[in-house]
DNA sequence: AGCCTGACGCCGC
DNA sequence: CGCGGCGCCAGGC
């Protein structure tokens, strides 16, 4: 099945910005969420040009499957998403996110209900 | 159409 | 625990 850009696009951006402050999620999970659990890398593909966006993405709340902090480059500086984790309380060190299993905060569990 | 690349993920070493 | 390989799919050349 092909998969519509746009809607693939819109589906993403729905779920990040349903993402709580002070919480985060992988790109895997996202995918999965939207139906698409092979599409993970589509949705890092989607978030670059978040940026290019009017809508307020929180995409720094967005990090791979292991917690860390990859994606850094498309912020105006690799440090502004660390940044951005730890002013909402999310604790982060050397490019990775502590406590990450108790940060990351499942999609698919708030969603899949709707 | 073929080839390379990428904000990924998983498994092996 | 870091590194590398392979699978994944769409997009740019």
């Amino acid at each position: 099945m092909k998969i519509d850009r746009a809607d693939f696009q819109q589906a993403v951006y729905d779920v990040v910005r349903s993402i709580p402050r002070g919480r985060a999620t992988s790109y895997g999970a996202i995918a999965e969420a939207i139906g698409f659990p092979n599409h993970s890398r589509l949705v890092g593909k989607v978030m670059n040009g978040c940026s290019s966006t009017d809508e307020h993405i929180p995409a720094h709340r967005v990090v791979n499957s292991q917690g860390k902090l990859v994606g850094g480059g498309s912020f105006s500086t690799p440090d502004q998403m660390k940044q951005l984790l730890q002013s909402e309380g999310i604790e982060v060190s050397e490019n990775r996110i502590r406590n990450w299993k108790n940060v990351f905060w499942n999609p698919m569990e708030e969603l899949k209900m709707l």
